[in-house]
DNA sequence: CTGCCTGCAAATCTTTTGCATCCCC
DNA sequence: GGGGATGCAAAAGATTTGCAGGCAG
């Protein structure tokens, strides 16, 4: 957990709270949901709340110690933020890493637009996944 | 209003409802959200409600006759099917249209992944966009 | 100690849905 | 006329928030 208290240190107290979460997120492949989160995580912090999940996952997003996912049904997180790519399952709403990288590709090394300059972005792919093709 | 009842009649009833919503979509430049979608219609159709609406978008989207971009706050429609890129303000909340293509861009050409096949992928962009940048 | 963080519960916001009625085909 | 579509209102989900007490620094 040394990396992982460190970035957690860098601009808020570090509680059990936050640790348990960051730890449970980046040891996990999938890309849970906050639900998702709350119930693993009360495994070993019963008493920890809805609210306080939301909060510490919204927090780790705006400080960039994970990102979100949007599918249509809720908010995913990945606390690895390195650029990829990601496939949502239209059926069963999972949430799978692509690692192929797009080097080529000029309009993802664009910084600026008409509209405003680009901090970040992200790739969406839609499908069926594997697990729900019969 | 051609082409666009032409494309409704396709698979369900051609309603007012339907006919106005498009309509309005078609017409607009930004990406509303239903409720806006909603406030706007109403003043053609003071009768219609928000489930209407909401059933209406929710149709078009799994058909293909508009597409929903999801930002945190809420889900916003677009009428262009066309693939053309979308930057959405970290502010705001707006959503602004790029049409820069990426021709060169590999990975978008895929269209098998280990997890599944692709149907259809987006490409969303963020940042603060120039009427929120001071 | 001090004030940021949490737990709790209620509130908010977006979206969906059951049902009776309506109206498109 | 029949059945899919709508209006209404309530419900369902997801996420946020106010407040009092707790604990990291």
């Amino acid at each position: 957990m040394e990396t992982a208290e460190k970035t957690l240190l860098k601009t808020s107290r570090l509680t059990s709270q936050k640790k348990i979460i960051l730890d449970y997120l980046m040891g996990v492949k999938t890309h849970p949901t906050a639900d998702i989160v709350y119930e693993k995580v009360r495994e070993r912090l019963p008493r920890i709340s809805r609210g306080t999940v939301y909060r510490i996952l919204r927090d780790f997003d705006q400080k960039n110690r994970a990102q979100t996912i949007l599918s249509k049904r809720a908010a995913h997180f990945d606390a690895n933020t390195d650029p990829h790519t990601h496939f949502i399952c239209e059926q069963c709403d999972r949430v799978f890493d692509i690692y192929d990288q797009c080097d080529k590709c000029g309009i993802l090394k664009k910084k600026k637009t008409k509209v405003g300059k680009i901090k970040n972005y992200k790739i969406l792919f839609y499908g069926i996944c594997k697990f729900c093709k019969k």
